[in-house]
DNA sequence: GTCTATAGATTGATAGAC
DNA sequence: GTCTATCAATCTATAGAC
């Protein structure tokens, strides 16, 4: 070890940076200085600004793909004990609740919040590469859980919808974390409580409409 | 004048650049490298790299919003004279519809396409600030149009409701400007008359949820 | 492990000849 | 209007003293 922890403070100054401005909007002076640890001290714990990015990503989703994993798994059991379907509400709860929930944890994550946001929304292509691959195998298991939810729906539509709810999920996301200003000076943000509800109800009635 | 089109030529790179490696990642050599134009035209002709940002968003968006405005004032004139209220379905489809059918007008307008669905997912605050110079009147007017259509819906519910059908939007165009890969290598993209109806009925499906 | 110093490349913008 | 040449700033990354 070295200082109270040079690696940590990098690692939350990226990700705050990285989540406010984008990767290639910051520099590796605008993470040092405002970590006060040295210039260098990047390249030296990370290797890149490249891997850098990978840590902060790898941090964070660790822990909340194993949470998620877990929701996922304990949704599938309730629904097999009880002998009836999947409802895809659940099962989008499921995946989007531990996410928002990480923004009571504490100042930092609401960055990484907004950062899971960009990347949802591929605004930036190696950010987007980076957070899938940390996310691959959770999002074949979505799928394949969604299916179940919805049998009646073409396996076409069903990808399609979750690319949509996704979308509606990365936006919320972004709301939550605080990247985005309010158009037209509109009301504040809800609390995450409500924000879950509103982007889970939102998603699932989408996904459950009828088929065209 | 000049070549046949400098100025055109810079722009028709320029948002095929901005659209697909972002603002930032685009340098100034990069755009008139590629237009085969001298690098000193895009500061002659624009004045700088921001100004020429302004002007690939107003070249296409001053027409589109014309369009807009015209569907969405045929939607409230038909719907008057059938002496019914508004459903939100119309609504959004005056939204989607004229901006998806652009990519039918040739392939530089595909690439505005994404670029647009960019801005909206607020990737980049400089990007999405100059569409949001050239969106806000329509924003109050969309808001105002489903009010009507969902008057039982609380405000704040409406406007929570309207960030997440752009946030599907958004992701929609990006998918429809070619500007994300298929994730573990899924079908191919839908038609785009397939994808509004997606888009559209996904959008609504979420906006008509009862309220929780 | 931390620091200074700097290499080496790239950037947006401009001056001035034609 | 177009061009060359270049400035001044910025960037990532690294070498080498401590």
């Amino acid at each position: 070890m070295s200082q109270p922890d040079t690696k940590e403070r990098i690692l939350d100054v990226a990700e705050e940076l990285f989540a406010r401005q984008g990767f290639h909007a910051t520099s590796l002076r605008a993470i040092t200085g405002a970590a006060e640890v040295n210039l260098a001290a990047v390249n030296y714990h990370f290797g890149s600004k490249e891997a850098l990015l990978d840590a902060v990503f790898e941090r964070r989703l660790t822990p909340l793909n194993r949470e998620r994993q877990a929701r996922l798994d304990a949704v599938q059991a309730v629904a097999a004990t009880e002998g009836r379907p999947l409802r895809a509400e659940e099962v989008l709860r499921a995946l989007i609740e531990p996410t928002l929930r990480l923004y009571e944890s504490g100042p930092g994550a609401s960055s990484f919040i907004l950062l899971v946001g960009r990347a949802l929304s591929g605004s930036d292509e190696l950010v987007r590469q980076t957070f899938l691959q940390h996310m691959g195998a959770l999002f074949a298991l979505l799928l394949d859980l969604l299916g179940q939810a919805l049998p009646q729906l073409p396996r076409n539509q069903l990808f399609w919808r979750l690319q949509f709810a996704l979308g509606a999920t990365g936006h919320a996301l972004r709301w939550a974390g605080g990247g985005l200003e309010l158009p037209g000076g509109f009301t504040q943000p809800p609390s995450v409580e409500e924000l879950i509800d509103m982007v889970v109800g939102f998603s699932a009635a989408g996904m459950e409409a009828p088929c065209p």
